[in-house]
DNA sequence: AGCACGCCGACT
DNA sequence: GTCGGCGTGCTC
């Protein structure tokens, strides 16, 4: 039986999260106690009784057991905010494989320090004649603490507790003696920061059209009575989501609950966020990265007072301590930035599921093209599915055009724009309409391919493409297949087969040389360094001070250009070539919101897709704005080869000091699943190990070992067994994380 | 947070 | 010597 002993965080405000302390469960409520509840505890050398929260139970004692104290009570109370969050970080760990305190810091609102300079004032409660006569008797008994704090609050009678403390460097003893003596106060003054100004009228729900209402109406019903499920929302951009959110959320408040709502921070921009003031006032805050710490803080607390009923950020808004959620909403939800890349590697959607089990909330999902997994289960009957496929204004869908970049390579077209392309972008220049030019490169993938008939290196075991290293090999990252670089086409023979760079830099070099008077503004990693850049950009070139705007990603998320006719896209397979299997999910997303981009305002607007593979069914169905088929297409190829949503991975990712120590625990690992009851299981495939997609960093080395299997239990029991093997193991130069489901290769 | 411990200057 | 203020570190 699990849970003789109990680890157990002490409540008290300033305590540190990462400090848990052991108790023994006494017999008396032996197999009661749970991660999650509140405890009272004997603690410290007063064996005074406080609250702390139970994170974990354990059999094994990790601490001296003559020396552990005994649980004294459990506080029966309905279930904390902490205890529901703590719950969830316990999920979190079991779910994702993460260590409990990684799993509690994220969860955990971050009790700053910061907090404590603002928060706690003193104040000097006698007279400032009392306080000198005081001062002096201090200073009479060579009591010199204490007369420095008194002669600073006769200068100013309230001060921060902590201002004084480390000016003077005065100890917490000192000042508990002076308030002792009756001479000062100790207030925590509560003082909150409103980061967003609130200068909008307050602004009435819209009227909603029939498939809007419809939609809200549906889940208000199940709501009302009692069912709780996870919906999913496709509706195509311009479609009114956005209304609909507000919606629910209106109805949500109406009924006394709180209300979350996650939006990738890109899109977080001004735009969106005014609308939720203007609905909701000052009930709503919103949190992002631009946030201080002790600002960030200020919202938690406001959300645990009840002072606010919506949250609005990324996927950490998740763990608002709200006391009784009753929606959480997630925009984009394809959006990779919902799936944490540190640990635990949680993902927001999944995250968020729970999190509504724990409430009694629903779930409300939304995106015009979901990811796969999400329409994979409402296709199961586990989401329940609405599609919007109106654009709310009547404004027409842009014309859509494939432009073949092997034949204009043959026609002797050798820029960077095709024909096709280039006629359209002088044309709008001429009618002094805007454009915009999206390149599609993720990260600086080395991937081969065929100048001539678009040919890419694959790897013949696993379906994705090979990386070129430096010294002139092609690598799968998946299985470790090496093989020599090749000098001629294998398909077609010819000699223009190379690695693939190309840069917004010298796309916009070539602009500026064929219109030299016209203005090109340009958007990636490198110009949105800095603070507002980003919103800079945009702004600008919404307010028409440029012609062309040039970018990646970032300029496809979010914002609307209604004088934008033209979006041109520059390699449309540059994204699918990543040598990943969300690779053609993510080509299809990005070219279908690129394509919206255009024609958003009352022209129509045209789109020009530049591929090296025309033929290829992510391009195709993004064109023809099909997401069914797409649909249809794509999950018949991850049923093949047994990838998510139909199998789930677990991705194992050794790093290490060493290279023959980071091989060849990979491998141990790898004897050691192909041992066990779960790796024999007739589904689990084994893959690699391989060296990770970087193989080193920083001179640590990388490996990675995938281990497929439909049922998502087994992949857990499997990595609980690796990990009680490495606790054994005790290797000091090598550690291992667990991913699920990954987003990207490692 | 609160408590014990130990250091150090002051005074019978 | 010893008393008391004050900083420091620990609490399962």
């Amino acid at each position: 039986m699990q849970g003789r002993f109990a680890n157990i965080i002490v409540d008290i405000s300033h305590e540190k999260v990462d400090r848990p302390f052991q108790y023994r469960v006494p017999e008396a409520l032996s197999g009661i106690p749970e991660p999650g509840m509140r405890v009272r505890i004997p603690f410290g050398s007063g064996n005074n009784l406080r609250t702390g929260y139970i994170i974990e139970m354990t059999d094994e004692p990790e601490f001296d057991v003559t020396r552990l104290k005994e649980i004294h009570s459990i506080i029966e109370e309905g279930v904390q905010v902490e205890g529901r969050l703590i719950r969830l970080a316990f999920w979190m760990k079991e779910h994702y494989g993460s260590t409990m305190i990684n799993a509690l810091k994220t969860v955990l609102p971050v009790k700053q320090k910061l907090k404590q300079q603002e928060k706690k004032e003193i104040c000097l409660r006698v007279s400032r004649e009392e306080a000198r006569a005081e001062m002096l008797e201090c200073e009479r008994k060579h009591q010199r603490a204490k007369a420095r704090v008194l002669q600073e609050l006769i200068e100013e009678e309230r001060l921060p507790q902590m201002l004084v403390a480390r000016k003077l460097n005065i100890s917490p003893a000192t000042f508990r003696s002076l308030r002792d003596a009756g001479l000062i106060s100790i207030n925590s003054v509560p003082y909150y920061r409103n980061p967003v100004k609130l200068d909008a009228d307050r602004e009435e729900g819209h009227r909603l059209s029939r498939n809007q209402q419809d939609i809200v109406d549906t889940v208000t019903a199940d709501y009302d009575n009692g069912t709780r499920q996870t919906y999913l929302l496709r509706g195509i951009t311009g479609s009114g989501k956005t209304e609909v959110y507000m919606e629910l959320i209106a109805r949500i408040i109406e009924r006394g609950r709180q209300a979350i709502m996650l939006i990738p921070e890109i899109a977080l921009t001004y735009q969106t966020v005014l609308r939720f003031y203007k609905r909701f006032g000052d009930r709503v805050s919103i949190l992002n990265s631009t946030l201080s710490p002790g600002e960030k803080y200020d919202q938690c607390e406001r959300a645990r007072k009840g002072e606010i009923d919506v949250i609005i950020g990324p996927r950490s808004a998740l763990f608002t301590p709200f006391p009784d959620i009753g929606i959480i909403i997630i925009d984009e939800e394809h959006e990779n930035s919902y799936k944490s890349e540190t640990m635990p590697k949680y993902h927001a959607r999944e995250t968020a599921e729970e999190l509504a089990r724990l409430h009694g909330a629903s779930v409300f999902l939304g995106s015009a093209t979901p990811s796969l997994d999400s329409y994979y289960r409402a296709r199961q009957g586990r989401y329940r599915l609405f599609t919007l496929n109106e654009r709310l204004t009547g404004g027409e869908l842009p014309v859509v055009y494939v432009e073949d970049l092997r034949k204009e390579l043959k026609e002797g077209n050798r820029s960077i724009f095709s024909a096709r392309l280039g006629a359209l972008l002088q044309d709008r220049l001429e009618r002094g309409e805007q454009s915009m030019l999206f390149l599609n490169r993720r990260g600086y993938a080395g991937f081969v391919s065929c100048r001539m008939c678009g040919h890419v290196m694959k790897c013949p075991h696993c379906d994705v493409s090979l990386s070129e290293h430096k010294n002139g090999t092609l690598v799968c990252h998946y299985c470790g297949f090496t093989q020599p670089a090749v000098k001629l086409c294998p398909e077609c023979g010819s000699k223009y087969i190379l690695g693939f760079r190309a840069g917004t830099e010298q796309i916009e070099e070539q602009l500026h040389k064929l219109y030299p008077d016209k203005k090109v503004l340009r958007m990636d990693a490198d110009t949105t360094k800095t603070k507002d850049s980003y919103e800079k950009i945009l702004s600008a070139f919404s307010a028409g001070e440029a012609d062309i705007l040039v970018g990646t990603q970032m300029i496809v998320k979010g914002h609307d250009f209604p004088n934008v006719t033209l979006m041109g896209i520059m390699a449309a397979d540059m994204s699918l070539s990543v040598n990943d299997y969300r690779a053609g999910e993510r080509t299809f997303q990005l070219l279908t919101q690129a394509a919206g981009r255009a024609g958003r305002g009352k022209r129509p607007g045209e789109v020009v897709i530049q591929t090296y593979q025309p033929e290829h069914y992510s391009i195709l169905h993004a064109a023809a704005q099909d997401y069914e088929g797409f649909y249809e297409e794509e999950i018949l190829y991850r049923q093949l080869l047994s990838y998510p949503p139909v199998s789930h991975i677990l991705a194992v990712q050794v790093t290490s000091l060493t290279e023959k120590g980071g091989e060849e625990l990979a491998g141990i690992l790898k004897a050691l699943a192909e041992k066990t009851e779960e790796g024999r299981e007739e589904h689990t495939i084994l893959i690699g190990p391989a060296p990770a997609f970087i193989g080193r960093i920083n001179d640590i080395f990388r490996y990675v070992l995938y281990i497929k299997n439909p049922d998502y239990d087994i992949l857990i029991r499997l990595k609980n067994r690796m990990e009680r093997f490495l606790k054994e193991l005790e290797r000091k130069d090598e550690n291992v994380q667990f991913d699920f489901d990954p987003m990207s290769s490692f």
